[in-house]
DNA sequence: CCAGAGATCCGCCACC
DNA sequence: TCGGTGGCGGATCTCT
């Protein structure tokens, strides 16, 4: 269980980064029955720390307090991939890999992971401006710029700036379910799970101005509630009155991921917040959820969670 | 776990 | 010419 976090910052570190990881773990939400952390704010190097944006912070500690983390977080500093990152640092999250800490990078902090030698053989992601100097730098790294975050063993790597909630709430999922991850995401005023890849920032960078987000805002909107439903990507297109050759390019278009891939990701999680309320079959689940069979809804659920339908429920059941 | 049936995805290309 | 549309067919995925 996670209980303890360190940021480490050092001269050039990001404001909005560095807040986001401070909103999302550094917030004392025990009253609201919400985990706490023991957070810590860690000078990468002695003296205060420069932010990118013109003010200095003065952290209450040093590295050393990396040594208790079970998190330890890399917000991405200014032009970071053209310096090299302090040795102290590489070696704090080098020990806290090989005790069993997690690690999660925001932005182009995927880039002192990579000089750390911790992602080596690993997939991992960055902000998409930065994905093709990370892979040239660091060849043993499989790097996905289509991505908000990835995964890969302890660590966690994320793409550009909002990115870093995703992969922060995503941690948070995983550790203390969705319902958790989505009370903090509403006191963020954010969406709890993002769907889809940079794709729809790369190649939409704008957004439309009204209309062709609206079009299938509404058809999204409609399929979330008819998920029980035997509901077809034709049908989706039909609601949507467009042919489904077109219904499908402008789905990936917007959303990053294709109209299927979406309605199974719709469906195990919402299979996912009913096994944690309880008290139904895995057999049950699949049904209202729209899987055409329990072991549908067990092949799926855990290729994302990682974990049988079961054995997530009686997790909960535990708490 | 396997095989056959069916659904989905996507490149290609003609059309408007 | 140019950008969006939509049908076709094979590869791949999903379901039974």
């Amino acid at each position: 269980m996670l209980t303890n976090v360190a940021v480490l910052v050092c001269d050039g570190v990001a404001a909005f980064e560095l807040g986001v990881v401070c909103e999302v773990f550094g917030l004392d939400r025990s009253p609201q029955g919400l985990p706490s952390y023991d957070f810590a704010v860690c000078a990468g190097h002695p003296g205060p720390i420069r932010c990118k944006s013109g003010f200095t912070l003065v952290p209450e500690y040093g590295l050393d307090r990396a040594e208790q983390a079970d998190l330890i977080v890399i917000p991405p500093y200014d032009d970071v991939y053209l310096l090299d990152p302090p040795p102290a640092m590489l070696e704090a999250i080098r020990a806290g890999v090989a005790r069993g800490a997690r690690v999660l990078s925001v932005c182009s902090g995927a880039f002192v992971l990579a000089a750390a030698g911790v992602l080596d053989g690993r997939r991992a992601t960055t902000h998409w401006m930065h994905a093709e100097e990370l892979a040239k730098r660091f060849p043993q790294l499989d790097v996905d710029p289509g991505v908000l975050y990835v995964e890969d063993g302890p660590i966690i790597t994320s793409a550009g700036t909002a990115a870093g909630i995703d992969a922060c709430l995503h941690l948070v999922r995983t550790e203390h379910g969705a319902a958790v991850a989505n009370a903090i995401a509403r006191r963020m005023v954010v969406p709890p799970h993002r769907d889809g890849g940079q794709a729809q920032f790369v190649e939409a960078p704008v957004p439309a101005q009204r209309g062709t987000n609206d079009e299938l805002a509404d058809v999204l909107d409609w399929a979330i509630n008819q998920l029980g439903e035997d509901l077809s990507v034709d049908a989706m297109a039909k609601r949507a009155l467009m042919s489904p050759r077109t219904f499908a390019r402008r789905f990936k278009a917007v959303t990053g991921t294709t109209p299927h891939s979406w309605l199974v990701q719709q469906r195990v999680l919402h299979a996912q917040r009913l096994l944690e309320e309880g008290g139904l079959s895995v057999e049950e689940v699949a049904r209202r959820c729209g899987f055409a069979s329990a072991s549908g809804l067990r092949e799926h659920f855990r290729r994302v969670r990682g974990t049988s339908p079961r054995a997530y429920q009686q997790l909960f059941q535990t708490r």
